[in-house]
DNA sequence: CCTGCAATGTGGACACTGACAACATTGTAG
DNA sequence: CTACAATGTTGTCAGTGTCCACATTGCAGG
């Protein structure tokens, strides 16, 4: 990684990678345009090359996150051979996932961007929402959740994980460890299927 | 209302008032102490003769979201006789306030700014945790919920409802109206008890 | 009824930001 | 080798949060 000349060779990655330390040692708020291109060595104009504004790194970000997220769920299902498991085990990742990556987790769903015009961002997200979907049916499928509305049950699971990464990530869980949170997480997982 | 002269009178307030209205169309993202200081008529330095900073004007509106949710909260349940209908409605007008005041909800939870530390605040959000927990044990006490552990059963409870309004909010749940809203909040919340 | 002071509001200043335009440097396709 | 597109830089502008000094006003104690 030579020092560079004139041309930086990766901004782009450089830039996305700044991000996330920003926002992770200053919070979302603190993140600037500026400070991010000052990390990278560059000038305060540079990021324009390979970002419209502002926003467009944020949603970058987010979009990064929500594949990230994606694979995380999958991987976390896929090691489970029942399909109940799979399902659980792919929610926990999605917790597990928010507390790993606060700051990816925090752009990807209130970041202070409109960012749904993004095609990019909204496919990565739609993504992520499908992989649970898909959990939910072969659930259904194999008799181990009550079948009906796929869509409602897909969105209930989600709201369940969705509001536990949240208050975790903003510190309102009353536990100190990550571990204790992802204890907990399991349980309300575990509870909210216990009546099928 | 007659036309301020010098003073204005109730600044405060109107400030409070205006910050709400900026977020509400601009976003939290464009809320800037300037823009409502405009719209108050007043000069650019007349906030911080009522609030120290920008954070401190955002987490008084924030605290102000979370009494208005703990009344609501309060209303509900009070108006139902066996305590499981209590906790249910509620929860239930938990998400209804996420979005009839989707910036006071916004502020509130992941707003961009450093609120942990006012005291107020602190106060005000934990007075409405304190009243799902004792809907819950309420319920726990007239053997309609499981006993065990109320404050994990609590913090599974408000994981699921504010679940469901963050997404509900973030116009994330394919839903167009809000009765459809309030009305899967409904199943979501029925069925998370449902197995006790 | 004064009068002086604390509360409240104003104008100016500064460093910082996002964004635009004009210009500089460089890799690379032909 | 040479033009050109991609990439990076400097300069600039309006807008922002916050500090300071100053202006206006309500009100309490004489």
């Amino acid at each position: 990684m030579p020092r560079r000349s004139y041309h930086h060779g990766n901004l782009r990655e450089a830039l996305l990678r700044g991000a996330l330390r920003v926002i992770a040692e200053l919070g979302p708020a603190a993140f600037t345009l500026r400070e991010v291109a000052r990390r990278a060595g560059v000038s305060h104009n540079a990021p324009y090359r390979h970002f419209r504004d502002k926003d467009a790194l944020l949603a970058a970000v987010a979009t990064q996150g929500f594949r990230e997220l994606t694979r995380a769920m999958r991987d976390a299902g896929e090691r489970q051979s029942k399909a109940l498991e799979r399902l659980k085990q792919s929610g926990l990742a999605y917790v597990a996932f928010a507390i790993r990556r606060p700051e990816h987790f925090t752009v990807m769903f209130d970041a202070p961007f409109r960012s749904s015009k993004d095609p990019e961002y909204m496919q990565a997200s739609q993504e992520a929402f499908n992989t649970l979907v898909n959990y939910i049916r072969n659930c259904q499928d194999e008799g181990q959740l009550r079948a009906g509305n796929t869509l409602e049950r897909a969105l209930y699971a989600w709201s369940l994980v969705h509001g536990i990464a949240k208050l975790a990530v903003a510190g309102r869980l009353p536990f100190r460890t990550k571990g204790a949170m992802l204890k907990f997480a399991m349980f309300a997982i575990n509870e909210s299927v216990s009546g099928d």
